[in-house]
RNA sequence: GGGCCGUUAGCUUAGUUGGUAGAGCAGGGGACUCUUAAUCCCAAGGUCGAAGGUUCGAAUCCUUCACGGCCCA
């Protein structure tokens, strides 16, 4: 269609792109055609068309009239024959447009749409003499104009910033970046599927708090008006979820976000997903088998199989995964031993010693920390099981019966990362108590991740609260395992950005 | 927070020792009744991330800033 030169329309770039496009929308209104119509019924899935006539050989065409629906990804031919390639979610499907099957008008109408228009079409599959399935057009509808120009039709979107921060692009072209995503979501449905089979009682509980807690790290703010009162966003759903454990729920778990105000990596992101676990009665050596069996099925039921490629490597999420005490595993990857080092000095002086980063005036647990993340934890590739941590880095777990000074933790670690976070909890009041003022005098001592003490947390304690063992699986780097993806904004739809 | 790298047309990109930017795709006009990164002809499209500086002259060299990526913390 050759579009009136108008006097103010640029010459070139985007404004003009648009222009032209809103040109053709116009066009169409004004005879009479609505560029946005309400519904198009019927449609298959162009995967379940394809599926269905696989068996059509070249130069046939079926009896059954199809319906698809999708975006125009790629046309060729401009003639009195036209192929376009329609994509949706499933999959993409070649459309033979001729001008004996669709008229003069009807044809021109189709010539006339751009990349990135949604279509509507019926007619029947056909295979093409050269051999591609194709869909006969009896019949094409407009169903939305695009008005803005898609990205390249075959180089598709490289810059990262775009992808992220317009990832409808990234979505629309490339089926990699769609299939991530459907991975997460498939994962997300079976560890849903996973707990509530078990007996798991899913709940909601705060994501404003009064008081945060859980985990250490610092909070976002923000303030409630009517109440006049500053709330936290939560960093950890822990220590509600132990009140319903206190309450007689038993076993309950919930999937959702957190939020903790600190840096973006590939690893972090200041919003992600966790899901959390707690099964009364239980301690934390049934929760590695729960978790060894709720990765594996998520796996399994999110990509097929147990075991996925990482950076090249496979790694078998099957059970049982390898079992490895902290303290042992500490020492057999940098020579340190947090045993013999018992004081922050003298930690620091043994890290320096072996040539890692150790910085001044950071506490004994935060070095421990650094040692694990600095030495041992790149090394844990396959799915390992780090298990009975020093107490001072782990304040709402339960001491070992056989050394109070370390308790019954263990984080679970995959590719490199750690994925999970477990222990027997502590339910002991008291010994909480205790703990909250280790955290005091860590907060007194300039640690600003240190916990906040909790005194309704500490009376439901005081209520009663079984023996409980209780998990936190980070989902994203879940995720990211499943789908060889290295930087969590990879498994994010939209991470955070600065302005 | 530190180091390195990047930012050129809607998208993907080239650009030599500094001499005012070139392509493919997309878009426009034309040809084409089995193409599939369709092909062929024609014309058009650029604040070279931003602001300063050096220079006769800056996409190119320098400084600062913004945004992003990678690595480190």
């Amino acid at each position: 269609m050759s579009t009136t030169a108008d006097p103010a329309a640029p010459e070139g770039g985007l404004e003009a792109l648009i222009a032209e496009r809103r040109a053709k929308a116009r066009a169409l209104r004004e005879a009479g055609v609505d560029p946005f119509p309400h519904r198009f019924p019927g449609r298959s899935e162009i995967a379940s068309v394809r599926a269905a006539h696989e068996a059509l050989e070249a130069g046939d065409t079926g009896t059954e009239v199809v319906r698809v629906a999708g975006r125009i990804a790629a046309r060729r031919g401009q003639g009195k024959v036209a192929f376009v390639d329609l994509d949706d979610r499933s999959g993409r499907i070649q459309l033979w447009a001729s001008i004996d099957r669709l008229g003069e008008e009807a044809m021109a109408a189709l010539l006339d749409l751009d990349l990135g228009d949604i279509l509507g079409v019926a007619g029947p599959v056909t295979r093409t003499r050269r051999g591609e399935l194709s869909i006969a057009v009896d019949e094409a509808v407009l169903l939305a104009k695009s008005l803005r120009p898609p990205p390249d039709k075959h180089a598709g979107l490289k810059d990262p910033e775009t992808r992220f921060r317009q990832r409808y692009l990234d979505l629309m072209s490339d089926p990699d970046a769609r299939g991530a995503f459907i991975t997460r979501s498939r994962a997300i449905a079976s560890v849903r599927r996973f707990l509530d089979e078990r007996g798991f009682v899913e709940v909601e509980t705060p994501t404003l708090q009064p008081i945060y807690g859980g985990a250490a790290a610092r909070p976002f703010t923000t303030h409630h008006n009517a109440l006049d009162r500053d709330l936290y966003l939560r960093i950890a759903t822990e220590l509600y979820l132990k009140r319903c454990i206190v309450g007689g729920l038993e076993k309950v778990y919930e999937l959702g976000k957190d939020f903790r105000n600190e840096g973006v990596s590939h690893k972090h992101n200041p919003e992600f997903t966790m899901v959390e676990t707690y099964e009364a009665f239980a301690d934390y050596r049934a929760v590695m088998e729960m978790l060894e069996q709720m990765v594996s099925t998520a796996a399994r039921e999110a990509t097929g199989s147990t075991t996925v490629t990482w950076k090249g490597d496979e790694i078998d999420l099957a059970p049982p995964w390898r079992r490895l005490d902290f303290r042992e595993g500490l020492l057999q990857a940098s020579g340190v031993d947090v045993r013999v080092h018992t004081d922050e000095a003298g930690l620091r002086a043994a890290m320096r010693a072996a040539g890692l980063d150790a910085p001044d005036g950071t506490p004994w647990a935060k070095l421990v920390d650094g040692l694990l993340s600095q030495t041992l934890e790149p090394t844990l590739i396959q799915p390992t099981i780090l298990y009975d941590y020093p107490l001072e880095l782990s304040p709402f777990a339960k001491r070992h019966p056989d050394d109070p000074s370390i308790v019954e933790r263990f984080e679970a670690f995959a590719g490199g990362m750690e994925i999970g976070n477990a222990f027997t909890e502590l339910n002991d009041p008291d010994d909480q108590r205790e703990r909250f003022a280790m955290a005091a005098a860590d907060r007194a001592a300039g640690d600003d991740e240190a916990q906040p003490l909790d005194e309704e947390f500490l009376a439901a304690l005081e209520h009663g609260m079984p023996p409980t063992g209780g998990l936190g699986l980070g989902i994203d780097r879940l995720v990211m395992l499943l789908t060889d993806r290295h930087s969590i904004r990879e498994v994010i739809l939209f991470p955070a950005m600065r302005s």
